[in-house]
DNA sequence: AATAACAACCTGTCATACAGGTTTTGAGGG
DNA sequence: CCCTCAAAACCTGTATGACAGGTTGTTATT
């Protein structure tokens, strides 16, 4: 019953696959836009020929993905660029140890390098203040290691948004749950309140030369910040 | 029936993402590698309390992530690193014009002046060769561009690969797919034979400059040839 | 015209069934 | 005892039907 849409030109792509393809293809060539729906399950069933099972294991498989949202009753829709896929693959190499922390740290440093000097170049007074912000948080939670992480994590977001280049806000953001689970670590070298602050001062020296709109100043005190960071890791014993 | 692994505590998650997270659970409480074997529908089914359907549906959201692969017959096993969902969401932000050609070139030329440092340090002698050898390769099928531009892009992953990071790798490869859709675009700005060739005169300096293992000239080829082929994709209206 | 009840539609989940694949088992023969 | 091979057990791929509950558009009542 399903024989017009699986030429029997491959092997076996499988059905859902095919559904998956279908789907994206309908996006791309209707044109649309993130929040524009998307056919109902119902109709996506009718059009290929396949069970409702298959239909509904496709759309499944992009909501994974953050390609669309779902929710129960109203239609699917295409979603906002979502950094959830990403995350997930970076986690599972992580998880499964066919990539090191150490190599996404250079990875990071490569790329905030590049975002550092960009939002030099481009932030916005707002995008400064936020940036400001998060590191002066920093300092104010000093003696709460959870809380600095958090406020570390969103000024790199930030200086990341503040490039204007949302490929660098979404592979930045996919590296946070990564340092969300070794950033402890890197804390607990820094033994003495001294490098704490050491440290923190160095988030407020980034802020300042972005706030300034000087990239190379900014990029030194990135690669600065990272290298540290790294050493502060190797020292703990990650590989 | 299936109270107890979803607490009343958030409001909806939905069976399936419980399910998603058990499984990533079990990969990340067992040290799965790549390769081993998940449990089977059934025995989730069992375990979480729910439906096949759910279960499935979970396990069709990790393969289509490339996080697990799923044959018929056989049961799950944990994959290999790969760049399927990252391409994904990449070419989903281009379709629906959340993000720009211009903006991946800017990420790609800021890794890729990376990676080709790191190749030209750490590359093996066969990883060398098989850079030059893609650089041979679009020389001797310049006539064609379909085959010029397919050894272009293995010319880069190869680099990425001789970078000896797999993360840059991931991301290298995920931009194949744009790269695909984009690079004609590029080649036919350079008109005549001499651009053409300048173009791939310009990978050989770069395979050179890798196998003579010296990052700074590695670098500055590159930024040379992502400055050019920005050019080139602007000044055929590409934004 | 505002509103409230209703109908139509949609997704979320479950149960069942069966067609192929794949692995395990075990019987029979060497 | 070991090897071979076929049956059995298990597994995934797909289809079908059912129903609960959410969402939206329609209609009838006030």
């Amino acid at each position: 019953m399903q024989e017009q849409t699986d030429p029997p030109g491959e092997p076996n792509p499988g059905l859902v696959s095919t559904a998956i393809q279908a789907i994206t293809q309908h996006i791309r060539s209707e044109g649309l836009a993130p929040g524009d729906p998307l056919p109902s399950e119902a109709a996506m069933t009718r059009q290929l020929n396949v069970s409702r099972t298959v239909v509904r294991e496709a759309f499944r498989s992009l909501s994974a993905m953050r390609l669309i949202d779902m929710s129960a009753g109203r239609r699917a829709t295409v979603a906002k660029l979502d950094t959830g896929a990403m995350s997930m693959v970076i986690e599972h190499g992580i998880t499964t140890q066919q990539i090191s922390v150490q190599q996404v740290y250079d990875v990071r440093r490569t790329i905030e390098m590049r975002t550092v000097a960009l939002a030099a170049l481009r932030r916005t007074d707002q995008e400064a203040e936020a940036i400001a912000r998060s590191a002066r948080l920093m300092r104010e939670n000093f003696t709460n290691p959870e809380a600095v992480m958090e406020h570390d994590i969103a000024f790199h977001e930030a200086i990341a948004a503040a490039s204007h280049n949302p490929v660098f806000s979404l592979i930045v953001t996919a590296f946070s749950g990564v340092t969300r689970r070794t950033w402890v670590i890197g804390w607990r070298t820094r033994s003495s309140d001294e490098a704490q602050l050491k440290m923190i001062k160095g988030h407020e020296d980034i802020a300042d030369a972005i706030l300034k709109g000087d990239p190379r100043l900014a990029a030194e005190h990135m690669a600065e910040h990272f290298d540290k960071s790294v050493k502060a890791l190797l020292d703990a014993g990650i590989a």
